[in-house]
DNA sequence: AAGGCGAGCAACCGCTCGTTA
DNA sequence: ATAACGAGCGGTTGCTCGCCT
């Protein structure tokens, strides 16, 4: 993991937030050159900051595929939930939020869950659940509808996601995995497939089939699992670029299930083209 | 209009863990 | 075996913005 052959030239580092210009450059680095040495990256991008706060930045709020906005309901049970289940352990919490980061979740913890769940706990068994709406009593999500092209299973189960690269199988703690539409489609969330897709990943995306019958498409450091329900060809080739000019065609249309290595679990509707 | 205040969020800090030499 | 290093994680800080007076 180390990287001993990464300059590290003392420097100051610039602080505080980061500038449009700060955020293109590093954008436009890794997009270039792909993730290598975070410690590398602020000399090579020509920026002034330290690796550590390029990576920061580049996960919390550069990465493609983030999800911004107010989390939905769905969401807020999935991390109360995790979060009594867990205690504060964000980045396992944020793998079950997809397009969500640890440091999204812990902020929204903080700063509006924990205080809602004391508040529940303050006034227990007068009340089994917690409500979405806010102090105000109003619905605290008006631009649900608008974000949630992501919708993470109401199940709160863990999922049992094991590691692609090692080759072992794929098993999930419910059935979720199943081919079938459906049943499982309901415990589906609905992700745009682009939202997923790393930046650095190439266009040609090969499919080599998983013992259990299922297939994965792997790129870069990610490997993804890829379920196919009735209608779609395994075989066919994927191609997308990055971000807003992301698309994906799938010739045919249908849904596609999608188990992340992440431990996060989506469908792809090709509807949602016209999204880009 | 201006100042105070609090909420929300971006980013920093310090620590732990995993990897490498 | 161990020191050195980078990456990752969680806690915390401090800035920004909107609301209220």
């Amino acid at each position: 993991m180390g990287c001993r052959t990464c300059e590290k030239p003392k420097m100051n580092y610039r602080k505080g937030l980061w500038s449009p210009e700060e955020d293109q450059r590093l954008r436009d680095y890794i997009l270039n050159h792909g993730l290598s040495c975070w410690s590398a990256v602020p000399a090579k991008a020509g920026l002034q900051r330290n690796g550590k706060s390029c990576r920061l930045r580049w996960i919390n709020y550069l990465r493609p595929g983030l999800k911004r906005g107010i989390f939905s309901q769905e969401e807020e049970q999935i991390v109360m939930s995790l979060q009594a289940q867990l205690g504060n352990k964000w980045s396992q919490i944020a793998a079950h939020l997809p397009g969500r980061t640890d440091n999204e979740v812990k902020n929204y913890w903080n700063s509006y869950l924990k205080k809602r769940v004391a508040k529940a706990e303050g006034s227990a068994g007068s009340s089994s659940t917690i409500s979405s709406a806010d102090s105000t009593g109003h619905n605290r999500n008006p631009r649900d509808e608008e974000s949630n092209k992501i919708t993470p299973p109401l199940s709160t189960e863990p999922l049992e996601v094991s590691n692609l690269d090692s080759g072992q199988t794929i098993t999930t703690s419910s059935n979720q995995c199943s081919s079938s539409k459906g049943a499982a489609d309901a415990l589906l969330p609905k992700v745009l497939f682009s939202d997923w897709l790393a930046f650095d990943q190439e266009n040609n995306l090969s499919l080599p089939s998983l013992n259990d019958g299922s297939n994965c498409i792997n790129w870069g450091s990610r490997s993804t699992c890829l379920y196919a329900n009735e209608g779609l060809q395994m075989d066919q080739q994927f191609s997308s670029e990055y971000e807003h000019e992301a698309a994906v065609q799938i010739p045919g249309g249908g849904f596609f299930d999608l188990l992340f290595m992440g431990g996060g679990y989506g469908s792809f509707n090709t509807n949602y083209d016209a999204c880009f």
